[in-house]
DNA sequence: GACCAGGTGAATA
DNA sequence: TATTCACATGGT
């Protein structure tokens, strides 16, 4: 994609950028509308977007890690056309969100988001973090206001169960405790970047709280893969209402839908998985 | 008051 | 190995 950046600003046009799409795809929790925007925050960097129609202005702390974040130089047209030759309802959700992009998170966060995902709902995990990262993390000025960093993993690993349990983390307060304290004495998440699906997979759910649905969300979110299909309440339905028919299986659990579409998507499982879940879940509700 | 939300871990068969 | 169950919390 073209773009350009002058100071702190990256501007550019496109119709494969929507802030609100991005906003809205529930893969990100720490955003806000502002002044007819929305001001984002990720790990301790922080972006004030402005859209009218196809022009956009990322006005941020750094441009350069706001590039990568939004996967600027990804083509997501030549995407979004590939997926619309499968037809049916992977066309109308490609159609549908090709504002949206996939977003190339802060690892750290993105391990803590989605174990507080669990059985969760996208407002309710928004709270939750907003409580953790008010409390623990570093102050960042921009723009003349204060917003709160993402917690270091030594901040978490000294918070206990009880603050975990009253920002509203519920019975994942000990996932939490746990998982911060074996990434704060060592566990390392970079080293994940250059496995193989199945070792990354292995891995990450030897952390507490991750489980199969998770790990592909941190490795889809946190580490931009694609040879990943997280399924979740939404995308099980996906399943059964738009695949399953056309399929001759009907009755796969989630770890099979998993496996399924990603033979199906191959290369582009991680934005086929996003759209459809965009599309699936944003007619219900906000 | 039951059911649901970007499921996981543990017990059971 | 596959199935079943409990789990905090707030919204519908």
């Amino acid at each position: 994609m073209d773009y350009v950046i002058k100071d702190n600003r990256i501007i550019l046009e496109s119709e494969y950028f929507s802030a609100q799409q991005i906003c809205y795809s529930g893969q990100v929790f720490r955003f806000r509308p502002h002044k007819n925007g929305y001001v984002l925050i990720s790990g301790r960097e922080v972006c004030y977007l402005q859209q009218q129609g196809r022009e956009v202005t990322i006005t941020c702390t750094d441009p350069k890690y706001f590039v990568n974040y939004f996967d600027l130089d990804t083509d997501y047209g030549s995407i979004v056309s590939e997926l619309k030759n499968f037809g049916g309802i992977t066309a109308d959700a490609a159609e549908f969100g090709k504002g949206i992009r996939i977003l190339r998170q802060d690892k750290l966060e993105t391990v803590f988001s989605f174990i507080i995902s669990a059985n969760n709902n996208i407002k309710r995990i928004q709270g939750i973090l907003e409580n953790i990262c008010g409390s623990l993390g570093k102050p960042i000025s921009f723009m003349d206001e204060s917003f709160s960093a993402f917690p270091e993993a030594a901040a978490l690993a000294g918070a206990g169960e009880e603050f975990f349990y009253k920002a509203g983390c519920g019975y994942r307060a000990p996932y939490m405790v746990r998982t911060a304290g074996d990434i704060a004495s060592g566990f390392d998440l970079n080293a994940i970047a250059g496995m193989d699906y199945s070792a990354a997979a292995a891995e990450l759910s030897k952390l507490y709280g991750v489980g199969k649905k998770v790990a592909d969300c941190i490795l889809l979110f946190g580490y931009g893969r694609q040879d990943v299909f997280p399924v979740d309440t939404w995308i099980e339905k996906v399943y059964r209402d738009d695949f399953a028919a056309s399929q001759n299986c009907k009755n796969l659990n989630r770890k099979q839908i998993a496996d399924r579409f990603v033979e199906i998507f191959k290369h582009n499982s991680g934005y086929a998985q996003q759209y459809l879940f965009y599309y699936k879940r944003i007619y219900d509700k906000i």
